[in-house]
RNA sequence: GCGGGGAUGCUGGAGCGGUCAAACAGGACAGACUCAAAAUCUGUUGGCUUAGUGCCUACGUAGGUUCGAACCCUACUCUCCGCACCA
């Protein structure tokens, strides 16, 4: 008969809230620690089991700190702004505030009945104006410091999502929540955040994070740093920069390719050659941006020439759909000996190829390697390597060019088209231009009262966008664009230390004694967004004085994803999604967080597997019904042994996220449980058990007669003057001899009844202690003499096999 | 193309120089209980061999280092994942 989890689950939780013992302050004595999960996006249709596995993973190390003496803030908020709710509202008709609302009280039922310890004071949702207010504020520090600006550039435009995007939430050309639709260019006017200021600093301190190798990887490459060479090249007596990694290859250009893109492209483009530059532009915006790496390399000549700086030749410039416009200075110059792409052009267009490195170079492929120079007067026989340092100072004395820096990391665009996000802090006047809401009129509220459906509500709505310019008291219009819902979640980690300040975002001695977060947890789909994001937000915010600290997250892991139990990604049309609550309602919350940690190992990817959860339920009623019936006795040493060293195990294990590891090492011991237990030993089990299996470790805790809370408890210590590796081998010996006794067992292959065991007479009392444990193993009637005793009924003399460690055998 | 991770028995998945035919779980099989089943309990589960032994073949493929390799090195194959025309 199962327990009644449903009773139990519901009793301990109610107990949870109505004593609050989650909640914490930063007047304790103890030590803080921060454990943080990524705050939830409150999706309609409430938790998947993707949040059960990344939030039991928390809270299970949640539980474990806060056992070990650790002063732990597990804090749970909303990420409420943003684009499902609202397009809800356009199909449903039910307001996004509405919408959301409903979702987050669902979502917070949800997440008690998994029994999840957090300190549900310090909620927070990014929707509500006590949070948005903030953004703004950060908003208007970051324009004074000029890491807030506008400006007028190609953006990605997602035509489902009807908003631009930031270049971290496109991938290979299409939308990140629209895998099917392709992202246009649009040239719009936006606001940026400067991240680019940081670029330096940001990969600089990646090396000393603790985080996932590739997690440091990805974000290292997507901030790009190359070291090279811009070089100036003269176009129509006008001076282009360009910038290179190989200036060691310039006698090797033959051509120059200008981006597609690029705003200045007409002011080279000669009056000849105006209509076919035209047509070109027009056929490559025909072409999909998707299949890049099948796109071949197409342009077309600009009529205009420019002049190596160091030969004096004059080459030709090009179109070309390869170059990227806001990379460098949109222009490269082109050395088809030495660069693949430009080889493929320069055969295209026929263009005089030029080899200036020694090396296998072929009309096929370009020669990229490293080399001696050759056609390159003065430099001639120099090593690429020397001669790219070379030539950069020749070009520096010369004044045509110089040593710099550049990087793959764009400024953040945050200027959404929608309306379900913070509004902008910003006044467009005749007059006076752009114009900054002052401090103290924020928050800048969203209107309630909107018009769905029709491009931008906030545009339509004459009494949000009208308004007074705050300098000049004349007729001026808002801003009506919203802000990237990732700008909310850069800091939301910081509002918990302080969450219900409405005088300021948070109170500078809380931050200071809550932040960092310790450990953080969260997929790495957000690598290069909201951890990039928030990493920039703690560096601006500390040099506007905001915070002491350089980096919000000092510990990360990255769970893996759980996929369903066919290996595919769980979806709704495949039919093969598991929902969590389900699982609650059939197994209880307990089966479910044990199930979900020992599928595999946590940072890897594995499957949904029902096995594995029926597996834990039985288990965990294996447990229930164990502490009902178990006769509370003295202990025994091999029990203790056995015991100190589980704790010993598990308390590494759940330090290193090995929990599946960990839950091993417990049922290990649960197995060796005999019929009768110390209470010692009962409660320490119980204890270590405990952060998986909330619910019925507080019961059964209760049930041997405690009256605290086993979630307060404190975590048992290892002793090791208990761990004895003798009664393990003796143990051992134990099983041997069983097993012994059941392989001979099979090869008389015959019915035996009793079994007669010759040991060594020091041997001799580790068997005899175990005599029932023998006996019950075999299933047999089991006599235990000593080789020496004269009165052993031993017919086939098999007494004369006994070794040390190894007794002879009799069956009969 | 660049970068990162994998490949283990019927399955999931531990192990990461000796104590490994390989944890733990599941499946399958056998036995006990039962009128029977479920649940539970006790075993077996690479091959051959033996009253508890010994041997052989095994940890993607091929080599190498070592007294000794699933574990280290090299190459290859396959696979998953990130980034991708960044000059």
């Amino acid at each position: 008969m199962a327990y009644n989890f449903k009773q139990i689950e519901k009793k301990w939780q109610k107990k949870w809230e109505e004593t609050k013992i989650f909640e914490v302050s930063e007047k304790s004595k103890k030590k803080k620690f921060y454990v943080l999960e990524m705050y939830p996006y409150p999706s309609g249709s409430g938790l998947h089991i993707g949040h059960g596995l990344n939030y039991t993973l928390g809270d299970i190390y949640a539980r474990f700190k806060r056992m070990n003496g650790l002063n732990v803030l597990h804090p749970m908020g909303f990420d409420s702004f943003g684009l499902p709710a609202e397009n809800a509202a356009i199909k449903v008709g039910v307001h996004p505030k509405k919408y959301t609302q409903k979702s987050i009280a669902a979502f917070i039922n949800q997440q008690k009945s998994l029994g999840w310890s957090y300190d549900w004071k310090r909620i927070v949702s990014s929707c509500e104006a006590e949070y948005y207010k903030w953004n703004q504020l950060f908003f208007l520090k970051f324009l004074e410091k000029g890491l807030a600006y506008r400006k007028k550039a190609p953006v990605n435009w997602c035509p489902k999502c009807k908003t631009v995007l930031a270049n971290e939430q496109v991938h290979n050309g299409v939308c990140e929540y629209h895998k099917n639709t392709e992202v246009g260019i649009k040239h719009l006017e936006q606001w940026f955040i400067k991240t680019t200021e940081y670029a330096d600093e940001l990969l600089n301190c990646t090396d000393s994070l603790n985080w996932p190798k590739r997690i440091k990887v990805m974000q290292k490459n997507w901030i790009g740093k190359s070291f090279g060479t811009e070089i100036n090249f003269e176009i129509n007596k006008e001076e282009w920069p360009v910038f290179t990694t190989r200036p060691d290859t310039i006698y090797g250009v033959t051509f120059m390719v200008i981006s597609a893109q690029h705003s200045r492209l007409m002011d080279i483009v000669t009056a000849d050659y105006e209509d076919e530059v035209k047509k070109f532009l027009k056929k490559i915006k025909s072409v999909s941006e998707k299949d890049v790496e099948e796109l071949e390399k197409e342009g077309v000549f600009t009529g205009s020439y420019a002049i190596n700086p160091l030969t004096n030749e004059k080459i030709p410039v090009y179109a070309g759909n390869f170059v990227i416009a806001d990379y460098g200075s949109g222009m490269v110059m082109a050395v088809p000996a030495h660069d693949q792409r430009d080889l493929e052009f320069a055969k295209k267009y026929k263009i005089k190829i030029k080899q200036v490195i020694e090396g296998n170079f072929t009309r096929d492929r370009a020669y990229t390697g490293e080399g001696k120079l050759i056609n390159s007067e003065e430099f001639n026989g120099v090593k690429s390597k020397e001669a790219i340092n070379k030539i950069t100072e020749l070009l520096q004395k010369k004044k045509l060019g110089k040593k710099t820096v550049q990087y793959k990391l764009r400024d953040w665009l945050i200027s959404r088209q929608r309306y379900w996000g913070t509004p902008i802090p910003i006044v467009y006047c005749n007059k006076c231009g752009i114009v900054p809401i002052p401090e103290k009129d924020l928050p800048v509220l969203l209107p309630e009262k909107v018009k769905f459906g029709k491009g931008n509500p906030l545009k339509t709505n004459s009494s949000f966008v009208n308004i007074k310019c705050p300098k000049c008291k004349g007729q001026a219009k808002r801003e009506t664009d919203t802000m990237d819902t990732f700008f909310d979640s850069s800091w939301y980690y910081m509002r918990y230390c302080d969450s219900k300040n409405f005088k300021k975002p948070f109170d500078k001695k809380k931050i200071d004694y809550w932040m960092p977060v310790d450990q953080y947890i969260g997929g790495a789909e957000h690598a290069c967004l909201h951890l990039l994001y928030s990493r920039f937000f703690t560096k601006a915010l500390r040099d506007l004085g905001f915070v002491k600290f350089d980096e919000p997250f000092a510990k990360l892991f990255n769970q893996g994803m759980l996929h369903a139990s066919d290996g595919r990604k769980m979806s709704k049309s495949l039919g093969n999604v598991i929902n969590p609550i389900e699982v609650v309602k059939n197994y209880g919350a307990d089966s479910l967080r044990l199930a979900l940690m020992s599928f595999a190992s946590l940072d890897s990817d594995t499957h949904w597997d029902e096995k594995v959860l029926v597996g834990n339920f039985k288990f965990v009623n294996k447990v229930v019904e164990y502490y009902t019936n178990v006769k509370i006795e003295k202990s025994n040493v091999k029990i203790e042994s056995r015991l100190n060293k589980m704790i010993r195990d598990v308390s590494e294990y759940l330090e290193n996220f090995k929990y599946n590891l960990a839950i091993i090492k417990i049922r290990e011991l649960f197995n060796y449980f005999p019929q009768e237990n110390s209470k010692d030993v009962l409660e320490k089990f119980l204890k270590i058990l405990h952060p998986f299996c909330p619910h019925i470790t507080e019961e059964l805790w209760e049930k041997i007669g405690n009256e605290n809370f086993i979630s307060l408890e404190k975590w048992p210590e290892v002793d090791e003057k208990k761990i004895d590796e003798n009664l393990e081998k003796q143990e051992e010996a134990v099983e041997k001899l069983v097993k012994d006794i059941h392989h001979v067992l099979s090869l008389v292959n015959k019915s035996s009844s009793k079994v007669y065991v010759y040991v060594l007479p020091n041997e001799k009392k580790n068997y005899i202690d175990n005599l029932e444990l023998i006996k019950k193993r075999t299933e047999l009637d089991v006599v235990i003499f000593a080789v020496n005793d004269k009165k052993k009924y031993d017919p086939e003399n098999k007494s004369k096999k006994t070794k040390p460690g190894k007794p002879g055998i009799y069956l009969e």
